[in-house]
DNA sequence: AATCTCTATGCAACCGTTTGCATTATTTAG
DNA sequence: CTAAATAATGCAAACGGTTGCATAGAGATT
């Protein structure tokens, strides 16, 4: 009962017509006259014929797969960014196929040595946090396979790169906190391999400099991970030490929220006592008491951008000339109740 | 420079052989001698031999690509989800790719037509709550591609299944709000076109009737979507209509947060004056103040033996019978601080 | 009528691998 | 020493579509 699928010979047997002629016909080729491209187009749709892909990609040796890959895709940052992509993929060819890296360096590895059995048109990876060399990502450069660096910046990797203002975003959330009257603001930061977290970090420290404030090492205090329950050690450590701060400024809106609770728990009032800024504004960020403010980031066009640049590179022609491209998103400061109003 | 991939012929032509044997080689054929496999198989692993997949998938004419389709994948829930499948994936050959129906029936069939250009070699599908008919998965079943349905039943139609037992969850949260002294129950619902709104909504009548409780349809009340924001004016007309219910019920967790804040903003006292609990328990839920009761769902278990299950049926012989397979995963209650301890 | 020029279509190779069957080389039996 | 059996390897087709080149047929030009 398997129906084969018909294929451009069936056509061609039916018509007693060339399976080039079909082909072309179906291509619209100019030498061919219209009345044999149209009894082919008839058939064609009336037989509800499809392309056999696996000949196309065959033959053009490249599938018209995308890889997508990122650490987590339970994070609202990493899936609003991969529906950017895919929103922009749907209306071409191209499918996506994602893979998640649980921010293992060698899953990463792992998972770019079984993309490259596969031919996939092009790769866009936001690497894991433990990623630390780019060997990995340089094969596939190698294999020419286009490829864009999302979110989290490869130092010293020349490659399309999307990124967000991480910098300017953590100082405009500090410099708001010490605007707002706070002197002793914190830091919950994360995995010092990471990018972004750098990049956070020094925008924390330039703000309080630029304002003659200390920088103070044990208010800059590493989480384990990102997730909720890696910011209630960090948020204990600081609120029950001698020297208690006014303000927390956490890497992320996890930790954030973590850290709210737990202030909570110990007793501090949200905003009069402790002062709280997260980083990406997830959706219910806003639905904290108080809400959480925070520093938004733009995912999806983050993830649209990415998209539209890997396709650019892959339709590129030959010879043409290309530059590499080097997109720095800018944030935006959320201010709702859990910091002080000014 | 683009460096062409080494063949099968580059390695015959080298150790002046036939591609055939080189192939029979790699494959360990038994009418081989072990000195030509030997010889083989050295030189393919210094060649760094890969086989072409593209030409292998055109052989067999099928892939090693799993689609995944999901109604949204920014929700916890799926993405969760997903990621259960790509975890029990992640040891095969096979590849995943992801599809976001975002909720549209148009927008998932538009898939469907894509998808079947490619030849995949098995389907995971959540339909999207605006899926009414289900010619395009039938199209799929036709062409004989292997498929599973997970979350959301799809009523008539005979595929393997991996559901949740939404009855029962709905059905022991209204039980305990009852058994907890409330006695007007609200239920914030979605989508009635939904299987799992539709089960826990006769979950949640259900335990009304067994407690001996009325009914009341003004209290049943549609969210326009899974949102947060979606919540909001249905807990708006509960908590100012003249009959208030001391309760609320809602299909999901963001319906549940966002009933949370506009109660509070109501200057109603959680749980004293209205309990609440959700479906879901997303990671966040535990640090809402208070924490939200809620339904939990094994989500990760849910993506890992839906990808099995998948698996197995990729893997079946041709003539072997098969039994479609219907699972039903427990929930479980998880009691916060959104309802009254008993 | 022979030659030329188009126009429309067909032929055949190609992409990389597998595999049924054929063929060669080697060994064993008679 | 020949025939038969066995072992090892090669040949060629197949998967479906594309495309450079060849060619048949029609019409135009001389």
């Amino acid at each position: 009962m398997k129906r084969t699928r018909i294929t451009i010979k069936d056509i061609a047997t039916e018509l007693n017509i060339s399976a080039s002629t079909v082909s072309r016909a179906l291509q619209d080729h100019p030498a061919l006259k219209k009345e044999t491209k149209d009894a082919v187009k008839a058939l064609a749709k009336k037989w509800n014929y499809r392309p056999n892909s696996m000949a196309l990609n065959f033959l053009r040796q490249t599938s018209s797969t995308i890889a997508v890959i990122v650490p987590d895709i339970t994070s609202y940052f990493f899936s609003a960014t991969v529906t950017g992509i895919q929103d922009i993929m749907a209306s071409t060819k191209y499918n996506i196929m994602i893979c998640v890296s649980n921010e293992s360096f060698e899953e990463e590895a792992l998972i770019i040595e079984k993309l490259s059995q596969v031919q996939i048109a092009g790769v866009l990876i936001a690497p894991a946090s433990t990623t630390v060399n780019f060997d990995h990502i340089k094969t596939l450069q190698k294999n020419n396979i286009p490829l864009v660096i999302f979110d989290r910046d490869c130092k010293g990797l020349e490659a399309h790169k999307v990124l967000v203002d991480d910098y300017s975003g953590a100082f405009e959330a500090v410099d708001y906190l010490i605007k707002s009257g706070c002197k002793k603001i914190a830091h919950i930061t994360g995995d010092s391999n990471l990018s972004t977290n750098n990049y956070r970090l020094q925008g924390y420290i330039d703000a309080l400099k630029k304002n003659n404030l200390p920088v103070i090492q044990d208010f800059i205090i590493h989480a384990k991970g990102f997730k909720h329950e890696d910011g209630i050690a960090p948020t204990e450590k600081l609120l029950k030490s001698k020297n208690v701060p006014d303000a927390i400024f956490a890497v992320n809106d996890r930790l954030a929220v973590s850290a709210m609770r737990t202030a909570k728990k110990l007793k501090f009032k949200i905003p009069e006592d402790i002062s709280i800024i997260g980083f990406d504004d997830e959706p219910h960020s806003a639905y904290f008491t108080p809400a959480l403010s925070t520093v938004w980031q733009p995912v999806y066009s983050m993830g649209m951008l990415s998209a539209r640049i890997l396709l650019h590179d892959i339709n590129r022609e030959e010879g043409e000339d290309f530059e590499l491209r080097h997109e720095v998103f800018k944030t935006e400061l959320v201010i709702r109740g859990t910091s002080i109003s000014i």
